[in-house]
Order: C-alpha cells, then sequence, then structure tokens
DNA sequence: AACCAGGACGTGA
DNA sequence: TCACGTCATGGT
C-alpha cells in the first residue's frame, strides 16, 4: 500500500545495504597507502559514526561531492588524511593554499577550500552539539543537500536527502512535478516513510547506486528521445 | 572528445 | 523569486 515503502524494500533487496555514509580506514588504517584496497563502507553496520573525527570526515565529504564523483572525492580526502589535515581544527589553522592541493582532485577546489575553513570553524563551535539545520544553511557552501547529508550521516538525525536523481526518478514515477523544489519533495518522503534512521540513510544511497547503473542523464534521453 | 559526477553561490531581470 | 552562468578534476 505504500509505494514509497515498497520501492524501498525492493531496492534494497535489489541492492543490499550500501554501508553508507564511508569512512576512510573502517576496516583497515591501510587504506591511506592503498585507496583500492577498501572504500571505506560499512553495510549493514550503523554505529557510525563513532566519534567526532569520523564525524567531521562526513561533513567534509559531504562538501566535497558536491557535483564530483566520489571516486574524486575519495583521493581528497586521503591527501587530507595524509597530510593530517582531516580534523577541524588542523583545517582551520592551515594555510588555504595547502589545502586547495589536498582536495584537488576533487575539483572546484578554490570554492571548496573556502566552504571547508568554513565548516572547521563552524565544527569546531558546535563544541560536540548537534547543528541546527538552519545554522548549517548559514554556512557558505552549505546548501539544503548538504545540510541534510551532514544531519543524517554524520549526525544521525532523521533528514531525508534530495538530490537530482530523487528529483529525476520519482517525478517521472508521477510522485511530483519534474518542477518541484527540495522542500517539497522531501515533504512527499518523509511523509510518508516511517521516520527510521537507516531507511533515510538507506534510501538515499539506494537510489543513487540504482541511478548511476540504469539512470544516467544518457539513458534518460534515450528514454525520452 | 564531449559529457557527466552523491550542488551551491552570485548575478541580473 | 527564478533562470542561468560559473566553478574544475577525472571516468567513460
Amino acid at each position: 500500500m505504500n509505494k514509497l515503502l515498497n520501492i524501498y524494500k525492493s531496492l534494497l533487496k535489489k541492492y543490499g545495504p550500501q554501508g553508507w555514509w564511508p569512512l576512510l580506514g573502517y576496516n583497515n588504517e591501510k587504506i591511506i597507502n592503498n585507496p583500492e584496497s577498501q572504500k571505506g563502507y560499512h553495510p549493514g553496520d550503523y554505529s557510525f559514526p563513532k566519534n567526532n573525527r569520523q564525524r567531521f570526515e562526513v561533513c567534509t565529504g559531504a562538501i566535497l561531492t558536491q557535483n564530483t564523483a566520489w571516486s574524486n572525492v575519495e583521493k581528497a580526502l586521503i591527501n587530507l588524511k595524509k597530510g593530517n589535515l582531516l580534523n577541524a581544527k588542523a583545517i582551520n589553522e592551515a594555510d588555504i593554499d595547502i589545502i586547495k592541493e589536498c582536495i584537488r582532485p576533487a575539483g572546484y577546489f578554490n570554492q571548496k577550500s573556502v566552504y571547508l575553513k568554513e565548516l572547521s570553524e563552524f565544527f569546531i563551535s558546535l563544541k560536540g552539539k548537534i547543528p541546527e539545520r538552519n545554522d548549517l544553511l548559514k554556512v557558505k557552501g552549505i546548501g539544503p543537500e548538504t545540510a541534510d547529508s551532514i544531519l543524517l550521516y554524520a549526525y544521525n538525525q532523521p533528514e531525508f536527502i534530495v538530490d537530482n536523481y530523487t528529483k529525476r526518478i520519482f517525478s517521472d514515477l508521477g510522485f511530483f512535478k519534474n518542477s518541484a523544489e527540495y522542500y517539497e519533495v522531501k515533504e512527499v518522503f518523509s511523509g510518508k516513510l516511517p521516520q527510521d534512521i537507516v531507511i533515510y540513510q538507506e534510501f538515499h544511497a539506494l537510489i543513487v547506486v540504482h541511478a548511476k547503473i540504469n539512470y544516467s542523464r544518457k539513458t534518460v534521453r534515450q528514454t525520452h528521445a
């Protein structure tokens, strides 16, 4: 009866739990020297992040992955970690040119280096508290989707994430108009799904994974051509 | 060799 | 408010 929940269940059955958000060195700290060995996903384990350091890593990744392939973000995160820069205090104090060099593979490094500076200052000001969504949105570089990514994956708050894939797929399925804006789409999901962190986390990951496999822009154009 | 990726900001109308 | 240009690297 619940269409969205049924779609979620079939995606989960098809692809399995995705183990988002990936964290460097989750299984093996040697990931730093061997990026191909272990991508940091932790399927079925929802006990992350385990500490403030991993929380900040999620926030950093959320900014770096804006309009950017995760494979490129991973390179940037590894560079930061190698330079002992994958924590708020270090980024806050570091020369911005050093940060630019580390995150270069993730693209937009001039903008994102500023965003990471802003993020680290905000993160420090939190002093371990859970951020308010409105305060996150005041940070330059954090928009609606990034704010929800941070809240859902770094702080386990029940905020459904709406990305372009979500809009494309579910507007085609008739859940809302393709012109629907962020909060309209978000309300459809959070209104019809149980307020379950696991479902929110897995559903978003599953949508991305499913879309990457058979719902790319090319596929859409071919379908509509 | 174009095209796209787990968006957000700045600008002008 | 709204549509559009800009940002940048690495995969196909």
